[in-house]
DNA sequence: CTGAAAGCGCTTACAG
DNA sequence: CTGAAAGCGCTTACAG
């Protein structure tokens, strides 16, 4: 049985209000009670019970992670960035995986109504967009961030600028060179599919690029469709892209495993530009060249503006974007022809 | 401000008591009680207090799982594997990232003493091998299970066996006809490097052939110390080994960069065969040929080991072996002379 | 089957 | 600066 505050007290000779002030606000109690108050705890292995003051002060100290797959190395990362920040802040991080069920993010959601968490962090990439129940969260009453998605101005939302970036991915293949430029691309449906589809087109359109020249396959973000993707590229009329963009790192490896297969050479046959930077994509022969999302920076952001919002402070912007770069590595080249 | 048990209880025209029994017990109420009673926290959306639940059950449904850096893709999945059991028995998972510091993880150590958690699950792979602070945990109070590393009896542990599934592995290599095999290891310190140079060595003396021709060089598990292994071992005089065993997918991964590099051909020139089957390695080129490590059944497993735990069941075995597999990609081949 | 009451272990006005 | 006391929102013997 572990000690507590009133064995404490006992040993000190004071009373658990002192106790507990020496825990909380020791500069309010006298140096000498605090000494002996200290000792006492010291000496009696006393451990708080977390519950019973969470219980008192209404406050959990705990914010929960709502993610579709924590094996995504892309969740991983920012689910990594929240952690180390959440510990910095004095939180404890719940993490919720829904494996993309509604039922399952529904049964999290409620976790912010119960006095269970102080805040949640949803993030909805590669699944479902809204946060299942949001319409009985408010604003205002529920500390709630988005990451990625942004959806609605319920909730802040951190991410990055997805057109902007997909546009620099696609000039970088233009100033190499290309004039056929293929994408593969996610689901249709996905916010982020459009986003990066969008800076796609405008960047071949300003370019003087013909849509014809453009192509776009669609995948599903996972490594087998950027095989399916590829191939399906490969085998349509006109002549062949001499670069690629993907709309994530899986599909690229998918890609370049397809044009391996077929002896076709990176970067010296067609180029590859992707989408990410995965750690795992520094491993493949070439390197890739991919635009880098700040997955740790946004984890570390989206939970200091949970903390900002948990505090009732004011946000600056509802929607914040971080920076990504471009970066360089093997699997581009100019087009072979003018190599 | 949400309803409580007595707004409840209020507006049914009952006490809290049968309130609260209607929501955990509610066979033990007459139908027509629980009718009203039901309705009531129906319409008043009430929502219980966690906090103030544990306080009195002095329980808290949650458990802890501490690693050490939940951006690994093994990690990851092990993660994952104890999220879902978690939430299918009834228990919310708290993430602790030590990023392998003693000092975190001795914070969350603290917190299975403090009633935050009901049991915490210890991954300590390529981590401190001892979770820190254990002495104070003793195996009867403390429920607690270990995952990976076999340090000591204090607790179970759920993992597999290191040295069988090496030698399993390089009997692959030698059953397909070579005699000169090379290993890229671990950490020297490490238990699993260890475990693993035993099952090497094992299998190679088993087959008769001699040390020499089966050099050893250290990595850290890293895929850049895998690039440095591998160019070592093939600027080490004496004729080259016709194949290569890694200890973990990175160091693999990063072998298999340096011999393209080179232009050795995979598994032409040099066969690769390595171990833990991350999902990345079927996006390399070749596929690589490696050792499964169950790691989401590892996860499954030690959560519901610790559930055992927390409810004091006798447990069958205190040390849980759970089996790998041989996956066979394309990494691997009868050496060239032979083929 | 149901209710009144105690109590889980803290924190924090309120007095002094 | 310190203590006595109330109370956070539940659950659960104990009566009836």
């Amino acid at each position: 049985m572990p000690a507590d505050l009133k064995d404490v007290a006992a040993l000190a000779g004071v009373s658990t209000a002192t106790v507990s002030r020496v825990l909380n606000n020791p500069e309010v109690v006298t140096p000498s009670t605090r000494k002996k108050t200290e000792a006492a705890i010291e000496k009696s292995g006393y451990i708080p019970n977390i519950n019973a003051k969470r219980l008192r002060t209404q406050k959990s100290r705990a914010i929960l992670v709502v993610v579709p797959d924590i094996a995504d190395p892309f969740c991983a990362t920012v689910v990594r960035g929240v952690e180390n920040t959440a510990a910095d802040l004095g939180y404890v991080m719940l993490l919720g995986d829904t494996q993309a069920e509604a039922r399952r993010a529904r049964i999290y959601a409620s976790m912010v109504r119960s006095a269970h968490v102080d805040g949640l962090l949803y993030l909805s990439i590669r699944a479902p967009y809204e946060l299942p129940g949001a319409d009985k969260l408010t604003r205002t009453e529920s500390p709630i961030v988005n990451i990625c998605n942004y959806t609605n101005d319920h909730f802040p939302t951190v991410g990055i600028d997805n057109v902007a970036a997909a546009r620099a991915a696609v000039e970088y293949l233009i100033h190499l060179g290309h004039r056929r430029i293929a994408a593969i691309a996610g689901l249709p449906q996905h916010p982020e599919t459009k986003l990066r589809l969008t800076g796609f087109r405008d960047a071949v359109a300003a370019h003087g690029i013909p849509a014809a020249n453009a192509p776009v396959a669609h995948g599903d973000f996972s490594f087998e469709s950027g095989i399916v993707a590829c191939d399906m590229l490969l085998n349509s009329v006109g002549p062949r892209p001499t670069a690629i963009f993907c709309h994530n790192d899986r599909m690229a490896l998918g890609a370049m495993q397809s044009l391996w297969r077929k002896s076709i050479q990176v970067p010296r046959d067609i180029s590859i530009v992707s989408f990410d930077n995965l750690d795992s994509v520094r491993f493949s022969c070439p390197p890739l060249t991919t635009i880098a999302q700040p997955m740790y920076d946004i984890g570390v952001c989206a939970m200091t503006t949970l903390d900002h919002v948990i505090h009732g402070k004011q946000l600056i912007s509802v929607q914040q974007v971080l920076p990504v770069e471009l970066v360089v590595r093997e699997s581009t080249a100019p087009p072979h022809s003018f190599g």
